[in-house]
DNA sequence: TCCTGTCATTGACCTGGAGCAAAGACCTCC
DNA sequence: GGAGGTCTTTGCTCCAGGTCAATGACAGGA
C-alpha cells in the first residue's frame, strides 16, 4: 500500500502546474489514500460533495444514474486526471456517481485542505479554471455528438477517445481496461445490442478486433473514417 | 446608447459577487459595450477567443455548427449572465457562435482586461470557477436528459427552462423573447416538424399557447408532468 | 392591396435503432 | 469436469420520430 503520493505524478498534473517541488511535497501530504476494488465507488451520487480526488492508478468512470434506474456514463478516468473537483467548487451535492472500473487508487483531498491549497497557491485555482473549462467543451463536444450524429459514428468517437488514438498515432491501439459492450452503450447513449452488432461488422471488416471485456481498433484511420463519415448513402446493414 | 454599465447589474452578477463598490466602478470602466441587432453575433466559432461578455440587454444564444451545417444549440443567455468566459480561460478558439435573438447589449472585457481583473480581484477566480462549475452540472444535466428522454421531456424541460418556471410559479408563463419551433428543435435536438406536432398536440390539451415565434406555458403541472413522465415501464434490474 | 418571404401545420412514408427473446461463448469456482 | 454466472451475438418485431412534400397563415414592404 502506497504511503506517500508519487510526486512525479503531481508534479504532472496540470492541476498542479507552477507550484514548486518543495510546495509540492507539502500538498502531497495533505492528500488521503483512498483505493477501491474494481466495482467499488470513491463516491456516490447524491451525498454531500466534500472533497476532490486525483487519479493514482487504476481507472474509475463517472456515471449518472436516472431515477428508473439507466446509467450514463459521463466520462473515464485516466491516472493523473482530476475528478470530483466540479462539484466542490459549485457547491451542493455529488451529481454523479464515481465507480471503480478496475481496483483504483486515488489521492483525495478534503474541503478544507482544498481550501488551504487554493489559499496559498492561486496558481491552482487558475489551473482548475482551465481544466473546467476544457471539461465543459468536451462535454459540449458529446453533447453536439448525440444531438446530431448516428449511434455508429458516436461509438466509433467513444472508441478513439478510450483508445487514445491521436492525429499521430501507431497502426494499432487497445482500450487498456476491460470494457463490456454495456460499458460502451452508456458512454454512447444506446444499447448493448445496437454496440454489439456494430463492433461485430467492423469485425468482419476488420478494423477492429474484440474479445469479451475487450476492445482493439487495428485500423484507426478506418475507424476515424466512421466517425467523420457525413452522411454517404446506402452503407447501413450491420 | 449606453455610456456606463449600469453598476448595479454588475453588482448583482455572481461573477462579481464579493467585489466592493469602488473597485466595481473601476471594473465597469475597463469595459467596452457591444450591441448587436437581431441576428447579429458577439463572436463567431472558430475565431480566436480574445474576451468575455455580462449581457446587459437582450436575448442570445450559444450555437454550434456542426460541418454539415446543422445547428445545435447550448444555451441562452439572458441579463446578467456571462457568456464566452470558458473559452476565454481554457484557451484556444471560440467554440461556438453567439448569435442575439433579440436586439443585444452586452459588456465586453478583452483578455488584457481579465487578467488584470483576476490579478487583482482573485475572488472573481473563484467566483468564475463556481460559475462554470455550474456550466457542467447544466449541460450534463442536458446531456443525460438528451440520452435518455423522449423528445417530448425534452421539450417541455426546455420550455420550463426558457420561460422560467420554478418550483414556486405563477399560473401561466411565457417565454419573453421570440422563438420558432425550429429554436426550440436546435436547443432539444430534434426537428421542426416533432416540435410542431408536439407543441399542437399540447395547445389542444390547454397546456400552452402558442402563435408564431411565441410560446406560453398555461398550465406549468401540465408541462412539468410530462417532462417527469416515466419510459413505459421499462423497469431494470438494480 | 397584393406580393414575397418566413414560419407553422399536417399528412404520408420510411428507417434507425430500441425491445424482446433465445442461444452461444467464456470465466470462475466447486 | 460440471454448474452457474456473466457477457455476447443475432434474428425478429415494432415504433418514435426523421424525412419529404404540400398547404396554410401571417407579416412587412411597395
Amino acid at each position: 500500500m502506497a504511503r506517500a503520493v508519487d510526486e512525479g505524478l503531481l508534479a504532472a498534473a496540470r492541476l498542479f502546474a507552477g507550484v514548486g517541488r518543495a510546495e509540492l511535497h507539502r500538498i502531497a501530504e495533505m492528500a488521503r489514500f483512498v483505493s477501491r476494488p474494481a466495482g467499488g465507488e470513491f463516491f456516490a451520487q447524491g451525498d454531500p460533495a466534500a472533497a476532490f480526488f486525483l487519479l493514482i492508478e487504476g481507472r474509475t468512470r463517472i456515471v449518472q444514474i436516472t431515477p428508473d434506474g439507466q446509467q450514463v456514463t459521463l466520462r473515464y478516468i485516466a491516472p493523473g486526471e482530476v475528478f470530483g473537483a466540479v462539484p466542490l467548487f459549485a457547491g451542493g451535492p455529488w451529481p454523479a456517481t464515481a465507480l471503480a472500473v478496475v481496483d483504483s487508487t486515488a489521492a483525495r483531498w478534503s474541503r478544507e485542505a482544498t481550501d488551504r491549497l487554493t489559499a496559498q497557491h492561486p496558481i491552482i485555482l487558475s489551473n482548475a479554471l482551465a481544466i473546467v473549462g476544457e471539461r465543459v467543451r468536451e462535454i459540449e463536444d458529446r453533447y453536439r455528438e448525440l444531438a446530431t450524429e448516428r449511434v455508429e459514428q458516436r461509438v466509433a468517437h467513444a472508441l478513439l477517445h478510450l483508445a487514445n488514438v491521436t492525429e499521430k498515432s501507431p497502426a494499432g491501439a487497445a482500450i487498456d481496461f476491460p470494457i463490456s459492450r454495456q460499458d460502451i452503450a452508456e458512454l454512447t447513449g444506446t444499447t448493448l445490442h445496437t454496440v454489439s452488432r456494430i463492433l461485430s461488422a467492423w469485425e468482419q471488416q476488420g478494423v477492429i478486433e474484440s474479445r469479451r471485456m475487450h476492445v482493439r481498433i487495428l485500423r484507426p484511420e478506418g475507424v476515424r473514417a466512421i466517425a467523420a463519415e457525413a452522411r454517404p448513402e446506402g452503407r447501413s446493414r450491420l
